[in-house]
DNA sequence: TTGAAAGCGCTAACAC
DNA sequence: GTGTTAGCGCTTTCAA
């Protein structure tokens, strides 16, 4: 345990809120007494106690990130970028991965309202509306409108899906199929699956969708809803998934099967992260802005802790990454 | 802002002492003052403010996690296991990522003892041990022995240095390189470059080491310095790299270069992180526990925080997987 | 069984 | 310029 103000008051032999004084620079203070007061504070190795002051000024510059998971290669990218925002802000994040696990997810909501958070962003959104904690913090959604007040940041899906699809299209293919994760979840990122809908129906292009029906990233799950694919529509020879981690999967499926990439089956992922480039054949791809999002997430979140207005939809554009598995 | 139990004890006509106690179940209470507490506090939509209770307890529940990037998968992973096991037993964690960064790194240092965390875990090296802050919380670090104190949890770096080193020479190589990150950092890990030194020139094979110049992970670097490696070293037929991030920089390269992997040149990594068997060939790794040591360090600074009796070395077992790119 | 009082470490009126 | 006092929201002696 440090020292205390009371401790270096009664060396230096003044009242503490003399010494606060000098440690936040208020009003007049003579040189004598800061240099005195100073040497008291290195001496002792003195060092503010940072939950005393958010008991007193009721801040605590700590905020909240809800996920899924950081060890998701998304939102690794965007916890990291989240992260060295709020740190040049001089904030603190806390990590809450739910596991897509609405009691976790739940219980990380209500903790951090207790652990008085100055906000929150949430990534993870296995609750539905009713279920959200009443007098909460500050909270900025990603990828997902909660209500009418709510400020979220998200890429535009739409696009991202049309993009995807078109391109299929456009290299020619005559069945598509699309590998998404679990559509019941109330995420934004379901218009890609719009998207790939409207698009395939447009263009009158026989189409497939499916989704995990499990919640969460198993590989397990995506091995066998693309085994099951190829069993059940061989012909498919072109597909969209909504996660350049599904893709990588479905790729490895694929090359197992005997396909070749991108000659027999062509396959586009979402997200460009980090490996897509990494892979064989590289990954044709959505981009999302992650930096970016990170950035105007922690960003509308600062604002709004400071009671600065905001704009409640951020939508933030995709591009097309091509590489080689199209 | 929620309310607070004055509000409370104002509600129910008590003294807040007397609320404090139902709250916390100590000694009697009558369940007639408990149930009129219990619906006052429903009814004002009371939580304890857990910063009051930090600064009356000395215990925040919050332990730091200081890594070099989150975004790094090995650290990604890592970070979800210490996470899970860290909410299992009620704490929460604080995420600080370096970037490798001396400054940053010192920083969050100082920032996690003025924050009064419990404990902290550190997995990021680019301070030597004078710049540690003094009086400092519980501390578990991984891949770096500190002092003759301070635990750390750290994998059979020498293992697997040697279970790398020998897989390339057993299949047949004749030439080998090591690419690894910047040596000068007093991590364990250099430990692996140690054994390939070693058991090379125990086996009389020709070999060859090559280090980045810049600390962190830039992906250009690895480029930079395998392309050179082709260049001068045109005869390389095993390279050995120590980590799975690099390992794929570096498959993607010689590729790009003409090689085929494995029959021209062999690759082997390390970590054993996910994205290893999605890339293709998939890649042959050395794994570490990766789950496991982070339950381990946790479980270390829980024991540190109850001052329960600990190791200090605590060494796991690694496992040498085989995949194609080998 | 409940209340009064003190105190965790700090800051901010308000005096002097 | 510096001290006194009160209070942030909570818990815990100690009395009653």
């Amino acid at each position: 345990m440090g020292a205390t103000l009371k401790e270096i008051a009664l060396k230096v032999g003044v009242n503490v809120s003399t010494v606060s004084r000098v440690l936040n620079n208020r009003g007049y203070i003579s040189k004598d007494l800061r240099d005195r007061v100073d040497r008291a504070i290195t001496e002792l190795d003195y060092h503010p106690n940072e939950i005393a002051r958010s008991l007193f000024r009721k801040k605590s510059n700590v905020i909240g990130l809800v996920i899924p998971t950081v060890a998701h290669p998304f939102f690794g990218e965007l916890c990291e970028s989240i992260e060295k925002c709020a740190y040049q802000k001089n904030y603190r994040v806390l990590i809450c991965n739910s596991q897509h696990e609405r009691d976790k997810e739940n219980s990380y909501l209500k903790l951090l309202r207790a652990n008085q958070v100055d906000g929150i962003i949430l990534g993870s959104h296995t609750l539905d509306v009713s279920a959200f904690i009443t007098d909460r913090p500050p909270l900025v959604t990603i990828d997902r409108r909660v209500d009418s007040e709510t400020p979220f940041v998200s890429s535009d899906n739409y696009s991202g899906g049309r993009l995807a699809t078109e391109l299929l299209i456009s290299k020619g293919c005559k069945k598509l199929a699309l590998i998404m994760g679990n559509r019941s979840l109330p995420m934004l990122a379901n218009l890609r699956a719009d998207a790939f809908e409207d698009i395939t129906t447009a263009y009158n292009i026989p189409h497939v969708t499916m989704q995990t029906h499990i919640m969460g990233f198993d590989p397990i799950d995506y091995d066998e809803i693309t085994n099951r694919l190829l069993r059940e529509h061989p012909d498919v020879d072109g597909i969209f998934t909504t996660s350049d981690l599904i893709a990588s999967h479905v790729m490895r499926i694929c090359q197992n099967a005997g396909k070749r990439i991108p000659e027999d089956i062509k396959i586009i992922g979402y997200d460009g992260v980090f490996f897509g480039e990494l892979i064989s054949p590289q990954l044709t791809t959505i981009r999302q802005p992650i930096p970016e999002m990170g950035a105007l997430a922690f960003e509308l979140l600062f604002r709004l802790i400071d009671k600065l207005p905001v704009s409640q939809e951020n939508t933030l554009p995709v591009s097309l990454i091509e590489r080689g598995s199209t």
